[in-house]
DNA sequence: GCGCGATGCGGTAACGTTATCAGAGAGGTT
DNA sequence: AACCTCTCTGATAACGTTACCGCATCGCGC
């Protein structure tokens, strides 16, 4: 009867090298990791032993008996958005160079899935957790259990949140707050906001700047210059045609808007479409500001002003901040911190007609 | 002395259940699969106690001891990429509600990342891959490594690669083809492509559809009308510009072409974005095709002619074929299937002047 | 009264790795 | 000669879970 009744497909371990070298697993486990004293002599012959059998370690195994793992999850909302992209590149770029690999996980605006999602980067006992969803209550329960239980979790792109975790964000209302202020400073007066009902863009950032620069040079915010749907926005497909429709809206009032600021790139692009097709001249009949300088915004017609936040530098700072926690587990129990980044104007043609002569910025680079 | 010295964060385990339940580990194990007998008594008091401890089961352990995971890999060129977006979320689908979690790593265009990912699935022993990236040796090498290893792969959007692994893509040659026999029947014959040098493009599926269908309709393919970068495109953010230069070096041309079918969507962007700056208008001085059918292809001005490709099929077929061999390690060992879908033309104004009165397309569906 | 299947629960031994300790030899210092 | 410090290697025992086997008990049919 044959011993080896084994799969043929059985991965090799630590053990199987061990014996065709002629030494103890410990020893593999050494020259594996390269830790603790091994002879050049051994070290070699296991090397060549790990190289002929294409030897790939346990990540389970070996995360089970240390109790820690070098991986990271990242939960964003739905890839596609180009903020989720760049911040889990630049993300990416900062663990990499530390030694952590990281799996992505999305929520396609799903609560379920944001919970499984969570629940199996939990499970499988990631080092940390980037969160950069919006805030949904059952999240933010579970996000606040797992901080309890010393998982460290950063969230990117939030104002608000349970309180005890550490989040990283720009600063959103500055920005709107400094487009419709150039907005103002081209001598318009009748200013429209794209992107919610007056009803639901209220606990927004983007709104509340708006409304603030409104205020701080007294012009009046009509409500029925607030366009936009009443529900949360879908998915990144769905922005464009509500920019459409909310354009449409405004410019079916008796008493236009002279300019509109959109709580979004691809909100404004649409309002972009519904103005051209109906004949409105950009910037001249109507000027139009985005915000987030998604990459297409500098190919529309006329290429879009807009407001950039520092996306790559937030996926850093979280990564880092993320790393600090990691090493450093437990410093003070509830120091939770918060960083705050600028965001910055982009001026082109849909504010502004000769804008290329005007401003220095770039607009294929 | 006490006993506990434990960490006071550490993770109740399934020991921890069974003694306040004052069960074995084994009847606590059952509970949570819902696996063997259990009586109801038992069961309800074990499952109190597993909420009131807000049990988590380790997924580390747990696949170290059954040797397979319900975690399933996907590997995506660049996330950003509405194509690996749509698929992505279509596997994700399907995979749920299998009761398989995905976990997605990105490439962006490096291949020590493409290697990094893969190895990170192989080693935390994933149930299967989904590999979405373009070719590259060493990846080819280790997919093979992999495969051989018993792991199920398929590669979705490939049209070679290892003979050895299921493939699910789009036919790309195909509407290519339809999208230049489009602007032939236009009354188009000089018709430029955009993506590639004459050198570069050569082995692109879509370039071949182009050539193809000039040549069956004995049009001239002219080298100085392929027009693009020498080298592979970069991540999606190059693309648009690298589609306005090549634009910018066709109009150059004493003889231009008076159509142009581009290699995708945001090239086509680039492409259109150079005709208006230099006052060539489009459809009239020269139509513009592209291919994918992203989101924004429906509204730029004109709106774009483009070819969708059957992205959430795929998704959704490379799923399931990856599901069936799971279930089904071994059916016969080199059996390989390939699955290649439709793709559709989609007629917009780009091409068309009065396109909407001649087709049925909607245009902010 | 015996056999037999279904039910209910626990004990034991792994899965593949590494932390920890233990020991052995080499070399140097008091 | 006694003692310490490096260097090297191996044995053992976990990490948290489940596969597998074993032992009860119950009900039912002959």
């Amino acid at each position: 009867m044959p011993k080896r009744i084994r799969d043929k497909h059985r991965h090799p371990t630590v053990v199987d090298i061990a014996k065709l070298a002629g030494v103890a697993p410990m020893t593999v486990s050494r020259v594996i990791n390269d830790s603790g004293y091994v002879s050049a002599e051994l070290r070699e012959k296991v090397q060549r032993v790990v190289d002929k059998l294409e030897y790939h370690p346990n990540a389970l195994a070996r995360g089970l008996k240390s109790q820690r793992s070098h991986v990271i999850g990242i939960l964003a909302p739905d890839i596609q958005n180009p903020f989720s992209a760049e911040l889990a590149g630049n993300i990416q770029d900062v663990l990499l160079e530390s030694g952590y690999t990281s799996f992505l996980s999305t929520t396609e605006q799903s609560s379920k899935r944001e919970l499984a999602a969570l629940r199996a980067f939990f499970d499988h006992r990631v080092a940390g957790i980037v969160v950069a969803t919006r805030e949904t209550e059952a999240g933010d329960e579970e996000l606040e259990r797992f901080t309890r239980r010393g998982l460290p979790i950063v969230l990117v792109g939030r104002s608000s949140g349970p309180s005890s975790i550490s989040r990283v964000t720009a600063d959103h209302w500055k920005g709107a707050y400094d487009a419709v202020e150039h907005l103002i400073s081209l001598g318009h007066k009748h200013i429209g906001y794209i992107g919610g009902s007056p009803g639901a863009a209220g606990r927004l950032r983007r709104f509340q700047g708006y409304c603030e620069a409104m205020r701080a040079h007294s012009l009046e915010v009509r409500d029925e210059w607030i366009a936009g749907p009443d529900a949360e926005f879908g998915p990144g497909y769905s922005r464009q045609a509500d920019g459409y429709a909310a354009m449409e809206h405004l410019l079916s009032l008796t008493e236009r808007p002279t300019a509109v600021f959109a709580r979004n790139d691809f909100t404004a692009m649409g309002a972009m479409s519904a103005a051209r097709d109906r004949g409105v001249a950009i910037p001249n009949d109507i000027a139009i500001a985005g915000f987030d300088n998604v990459p297409q915004s500098a190919f529309t017609t006329p290429p879009l002003t807009t407001v950039a936040q520092s996306t790559a530098e937030q996926g850093r700072a979280a990564a880092r901040m993320l790393l600090a926690r990691i090493e450093n587990p437990a410093p003070a129990p509830a120091e939770s911190e918060t960083l705050c980044l600028d965001c910055r104007l982009i001026v082109r043609g849909s504010t502004v007609a000769n804008w290329k002569a005007k401003h220095a910025e770039t607009t294929h680079a």
